[in-house]
DNA sequence: CCGCTCATGTAACTGGTTACATGATTTA
DNA sequence: TAAATCATGTAACCAGTTACATGAGCGG
């Protein structure tokens, strides 16, 4: 029933989020996007609330009201509809975009460093690439924390991260070689 | 003299592109955002058509009617203003969500990897590892094209993309291997 | 002359953001 | 008890997408 179209990526995330927290509140949602550090979605209420609503009415969560003390708030749990969609989600080959080169705002800006003068391109690279440094750190941390305690997803994410980092800052070098 | 507000991401890689290649037609944009192998923007006529005009109308492009035969057209150029608008995009110290792990759709999957069945998940990692080494050919391709003849800019980027998807499929490989 | 690609646009939609509003709970 | 944070939500906005419309030029 419910022709059901695929989930966006937002979507998707959410789903999957919940169906590995669960049962999950949408600001414990909310929250692992703002901690991420990859800030492409700023898990703004504006867009979790009214998603996670959506996914109750297409039947992919399952709500209980949960009551702590005086304080109203729902819990999240995927439906088995729900885990099927996440599964159609992840599972079929991806489609090529999934695949390609993700988006990169860092790439994009150094693309055009050349309209910049060679003192402002040595300052933007500089600056770049301690700024990486300190992000490859942070997610070191991150990576060394989620070691070994059953949590190999978030591990195994952390790592995919690091390396995505580190192969940035390489490239970085790269590039100041190359002027 | 308009407050001018920042660039959003499409804005300013239109106008270093713009800027690359003037005298520029918003086809020619387009295309360049389709045959990306970054598929982040669609580059929809939809998008990229009212975005030159806008920049127009902000002073930061200046169009000229260009006559081929009885086809009308404008060809983009920017302006000094376009310029400087371009370097403040790009100059200074690039905020962190910049920097930050970029948003990868493939890492979202994967992260939810565990909601599949062994032999789904197998057969997921297969058919990423072939498609992303399709992908890498390809860039890999589009390196060698760029290197030399001068297009050092094109080159770099493209040198970027592929040791983002050569970090990937290694990455993909830990994976597996943790699985 | 038919269909394909080049080329320029517009209109409706939509998903996510910003900004705001509200109240409960904890901490200084 | 005041300030901070937890927690839930809403409303207006906006950038980019999809889908459509139009017409020029060109290869078969």
């Amino acid at each position: 029933m419910g022709a059901s179209r695929g989930l966006t990526e937002l979507e998707g995330a959410v789903l999957g989020l919940v169906w590995s927290r669960a049962p999950c509140t949408p600001y414990a949602v909310r929250r692992e996007f703002q901690v991420s550090p990859s800030p492409f979605w700023s898990g703004s209420a504006g867009a979790i609330y009214p998603l996670m609503r959506r996914l109750e009415k297409r039947g992919l969560l399952r709500a209980e009201a949960r009551v702590t003390g005086r304080r109203r708030g729902r819990q999240y749990a995927p439906t088995a509809a729900g885990l099927r969609a996440l599964r159609a989600w992840i599972g079929p080959p991806p489609p090529a975009w999934v695949l390609g080169v993700p988006m990169d705002a860092l790439r994009t800006r150094v693309e055009f460093l050349g309209a910049l003068s060679r003192a402002r391109r040595e300052a933007f690279l500089t600056s770049v690439e301690s700024g990486l440094s300190t992000h490859i750190r942070i997610v070191q941390r991150h990576c060394r924390r989620s070691m070994g305690k059953a949590k190999t997803a978030d591990h195994l994410t952390a790592r995919g991260a690091l390396l995505m980092l580190r192969a940035r800052r390489l490239w970085l070098r790269e590039v100041r070689a190359a002027r």
